[in-house]
DNA sequence: CTTTCTGCAAACTCTTTGCACTCGT
DNA sequence: ACGAGTGCAAAGAGTTTGCAGAAAG
């Protein structure tokens, strides 16, 4: 149960960390198949989620799409452009904050949020 | 393209309505089907769609989980149990608040939002 | 009557899995 | 050598769609 380095784990995390797009599993199979061309779509999801579980990447589902992952594992949220489609992490400090206080208080105990803005980005507004 | 008032329509949304367990296209499909015993799975999410089109119904889909359906369509957040699995509805006033004042700040216009909190409900702490 | 909607089933898309083989350790 | 990982292809799950007939307006 010890896990390996194979080259296409390597491969998928290293495109994960290079891309800025949040890529579909398809997107990552097409990018690290340049370089292992035998690579299997199958694979990149095995991968994919052995990096999940080791906390090394998140995945990220909006409505009517499809799954999508993030090699920026820090916690952040998300801005969907309604124009553009474009995805922009929002690190915390400069993104918009969650108040869990009054959840908090009601008995709720809050670990951690998934939270996706959606509306237009300055370059398209 | 007039709308059309059909009984499997109307049993739909009744049955959003009823419901407060946020069912999935398959569960909404079980329950109409004790009053309307030949409607057909693609019937249903045909009319889910156009009930999200007319904006009378939410999709919710969280990660490694199938979509879910909410009749309740006044904006409002998602806290997910992680021991019972139970989706808890949030209204704005006792949930948490989403601050988008830095955003808009650096030029985002943010239209709407969905988030979803994880942890522990007051029941299964 | 006209047009939308339905039921059914087949098609589609995304994701997971079984199996024999490969490769890290 | 041992066993986790891989490629391939087939299976699964969820959702969509084409079509002939039903039904709303």
């Amino acid at each position: 149960m010890k896990p390996r380095r194979t080259r296409q784990l390597a491969a998928v995390e290293a495109a994960l960390l290079q891309a800025r797009d949040h890529p579909t599993a398809a997107q990552i199979h097409a990018r690290v198949a340049v370089v292992l061309p035998h690579l299997s779509l199958g694979t990149v999801y095995r991968n994919l989620e052995k990096l999940i579980e080791a906390g090394r990447a998140v995945s990220l589902r909006l409505a009517g799409e499809v799954t999508r992952y993030d090699g920026m594992v820090a916690a952040h949220d998300h801005f969907v452009c309604r124009s553009c489609g474009g995805i922009t992490d929002l690190v915390d400090g400069d993104g918009p904050v969650v108040d869990t206080l009054p959840l908090e208080r009601s008995g709720f105990a809050v670990e951690r949020h998934a939270l996706a803005l959606f509306g237009t980005c300055p370059t398209c507004c």
